[in-house]
DNA sequence: GCTAGTAAATTTGTACGATGACCAGACGAG
DNA sequence: CTCGTCTGGTCATCGTACAAATTTACTAGC
């Protein structure tokens, strides 16, 4: 038998939120309509009004709706505040680790073609150092995961584009903690191994990036990204 | 003269926010760390305890901490509830869109790819359901606007992934706004046509999901984004 | 009639105090 | 050692009050 966490009693402020974004998700309320007023609220859903400030501050931090003092709370109607969110319940199944990979495949595939035509000497140099980086701490036997992420990011850097920059970033919270299982399940030989192995890899990704051959370097990353992915899945089944 | 706000006089919640923020960025409040009291908080920013409730909502709305009744407040020990986000400010200039575009194509291409890969029977009739729906929204003369986006979240949703289409729909707030604008600057006559390029593209890429040939699908969606980009850019120079 | 200026009403922002629910640790009985 | 009980601390919710900003209504003047 097992005990599931008994209907959590969620919170009135959590309540709220929840039924006021419906409504804007409805298309009840809709953007740049004006929300009711607390003490509209208060009395509509019958709670305090510290519990309809608390929701407000929290869906206006989700960017879903503004307020103005003396005016009112309204919808906010530029719709692009909301944000992107990986729900992190699923994402002990591995299948979903392997959806997340499959979209951070899409975006690195492109980025490193982009870095290929358009990185300058400073990004390309930046790469370059950030191969050397992931070498070096290799060879202190560490695990390398900083290094090895850093190699991705300068190439997102290196595309001159700031998006790409910022969605591996948050991506990278995703895949991350994942690799760090590495270090403990392995022996120091098998994860020299594993680590020789990636620095190919990289090796290869940042030679097309140099060189300026956008197909390689792509070819390059999909080949890098879809071992990451075997790896990730042989890890997964044998535990 | 372009007037600025003058030094925004931003809500005490705001400041009490941002502060909280940055000290969890700097990693002088770890994950899983306990935030000071309420108490705590109050003497040490000198505000009320409803600005430190709002603040602590908006942060747990944000995902970096949670509360629990009785404990106390901590920092999130699972890093990956943050969101991704697209500050809106940069959002009018004609670089910033691009750049998103830049991103959607390269999430686009992949999943083009992937669906004409993995489509079964139920989601490759729904792209081509999606076909000819935009189709008839232009023979109706309309600007078929959703009909377009809902093409490319059918697509989305025939690689498997929910990733993909969470993602695109994210996406699609920053990309379609901006599309609106050419009903309004166009004659019946230029839209006509510019709709029916578009719908040429789409069909490409319907065909090669259907015939199961990824690369000719690659290839059709690259074309297609591509352009987009290009009657992006003419459109913002005529303006 | 129309405009400018002022006053009042409305609404959000902030402050303060009080009570209940919940949690963690101390303490003692068995 | 294990199990209740107690106690202090903390968040959740409630209520009231005032400040600040905006909107609306009104009034005087032309």
């Amino acid at each position: 038998m097992r005990f599931v966490p008994l209907s959590r009693a969620r919170s009135l402020t959590a309540e709220v939120v929840q039924r006021l974004e419906s409504e804007i998700d409805s298309g009840a309320l809709a953007p740049g309509a004006q929300l009711p007023t607390e003490q509209g609220m208060m009395t509509a859903f019958g709670v305090s009004r510290t519990v309809i400030r608390e929701a407000v501050a929290a869906l206006r931090a989700d960017g879903l709706v503004t307020t103005r003092q003396g005016s009112g709370a309204f919808v906010a109607s530029d719709p692009g505040r909301r944000a992107f969110r990986i729900a992190p319940e699923g994402l002990g199944s591995i299948e979903h680790v392997l959806h997340v990979l499959e979209l951070r495949l899409a975006v690195e595939v492109e980025a490193v073609a982009l870095a290929s035509r358009r990185a300058n000497k400073a990004t390309a140099r930046g790469v370059v150092i950030a191969l050397k980086a992931f070498e070096a701490a290799i060879h202190r036997n560490e695990t390398a995961i900083a290094e090895d992420f850093g190699f991705h990011l300068a190439i997102a850097q290196a595309t001159g584009n700031p998006y790409f920059v910022s969605f591996l970033e948050f991506l990278g919270r995703f895949i991350i903690p994942r690799q760090s299982i590495r270090a403990s399940e392995m022996t120091s030989e098998q994860n020299a191994l594993y680590l020789e192995n990636i620095l190919g890899e990289h090796r290869a990704i940042c030679d097309a990036i140099v060189a300026a051959k956008p197909e390689e370097a792509r070819d390059a990353m999909r080949i890098h990204l879809g071992r990451s992915g075997k790896r990730y899945r042989a890890f997964a089944k044998a535990n």
